[in-house]
DNA sequence: AGTTTCCTCGTGTGAATATTCATAGATATT
DNA sequence: AATATCTATGAATATTCACACGAGGAAACT
């Protein structure tokens, strides 16, 4: 059903102005799917549907412009050497292995990454202070995948 | 209003058994109060309630007995050494007497505490990141008081 | 081997609840 | 008084919690 249920979603903000979801669970009644506000607020998120300004202070839901971030290309060096990354806030924590810190670390400021404000390091651990939530989330989410593929 | 309604709220509890916050709402509103759903849940949580079972699955608020979190136990090396604890959002500094700080990191490190991310140290002061704000308010006020007992 | 039974996971979901967002009304502060 | 903060709040939305359901195994049995 999800996926149905969807592409429905998409079909409907095409057409109309959608200023809430509780309108948007509406016209998904009317199309014949049942769901729940929570059902539809997931969805939304999946969707990457964003709600904005149209004209006079009214709301409307769309699709978001897309424009992938370049990503950052590491070399072996520092994704051979991370065993974990956290994030809390603006902040991540990055495990190497035992005394790998200090090139890890000296190797990420070298590549000036525009969202790392700058990073410490110990023996096996590394703090980096990233501009903002949203640039940590997408650097671990990225040092994760690296890892992964080893 | 809010304090005659947190009193009400309290009054209520004391004498029905609530399952939920709608049903909350209404006895509110039979007692001439008028709010949200999302007032009354902020309600709650300043008056530390908290929702428990009763008998078979039935839920029902309560007042929150109030018992100690099980404080993590940290060895007087620790402890000792430690001078002052500060806390800035999720990250918690760490002064430590002179060439300490590797000591405790280390020391921290090995207690594998669950909302710390992780740590560094340089010669007296730690910096530690912990999993969000509350938990590095907790363990700085749990710090705070280890010293504050020596 | 083929099947059956029993797990364990992952996914999707609604109900309940918490949080975000925007404002209105107090309360300083200049 | 005008302006800047707080505080409390409702509407909208997001998240938590509990559960249902189906897809893979793995073990037990035939």
């Amino acid at each position: 059903m999800k996926n149905k249920r969807q592409e429905a979603i998409l079909s409907i903000i095409a057409r109309s102005d959608v200023e809430t979801q509780e309108q948007l669970l509406d016209l998904l009644n009317q199309a014949g799917f049942r769901a729940t506000q929570a059902t539809i607020s997931r969805d939304i998120r999946e969707l990457k549907l964003v709600k904005s300004m149209t004209g006079r202070g009214i709301y409307r839901y769309e699709r978001a412009v897309r424009q992938e971030q370049p990503i950052p290309k590491f070399n072996s060096a520092v994704t051979e050497s991370i065993v974990r990354v956290e994030v809390s806030l603006n902040i991540l924590v990055i495990h190497t292995y035992s005394g790998m810190a200090q090139a890890v670390a000296a190797c990420l400021d070298s590549m000036k990454l525009e969202n790392i404000l700058g990073c410490v390091a110990g023996d096996d651990t590394i703090m980096a202070v990233a501009r903002d939530e949203r640039a940590a989330a997408l650097l671990a989410e990225t040092l994760r995948n690296m890892i992964h593929t080893l």
